[in-house]
DNA sequence: AATATATGTCAAGTATATTTGACATATATT
DNA sequence: AATATATGTCAAATATACTTGACATATATT
């Protein structure tokens, strides 16, 4: 998995801390770190929760158009 | 979690068994009807290759936009 | 210097996604 | 009647998401 550079740019924009949104969402902060650092795969119902703490939707957040690599 | 009607919609589109569709995304036959039913929440990672195998993407699939119930 | 916040990381435990194998039903085909 | 495909479901095992607690660093504040 790949770092999730969106998330913290979308995190920036409410001006909220990893801890603010993982509070938000529900889950443990560390869990927050490890999915923005990309160590692993969370439940599309996390990620729909982040996307509605953070105003955007899946395909903003989640949605690889890029794997060219 | 819901029943996840799109899927099957897809599927249907695309002329795919559950058998296939688990087949071509790499999990057993059981997880994809799972997912269909309802029964749970798969990992994004699956989520993305069921898009990628049915030519959608995340938010046609899997965004919620009524939980209004 | 001390305190607080934000982030990164590790290790051990728990919850749950996913697998495997099996059995069941319905429908279509031979 | 027999065979094949598609789907639904169950139970036991395995992999991994997620939790909890702890420690570390960097920056800003008092």
């Amino acid at each position: 998995m790949a770092k999730n550079l969106r998330i913290k740019v979308a995190r920036a924009a409410m001006d909220m801390s990893q801890k603010d949104l993982a509070e938000a969402v529900g889950v443990a902060r560390q869990t927050m770190n490890a999915i923005e650092k990309g160590d692993y795969n969370p439940s599309v119902k996390l990620c729909i929760a982040i996307c509605k703490a953070l105003n955007k939707t899946l395909d903003q957040l989640f949605w690889e158009e890029n794997e060219n690599e």
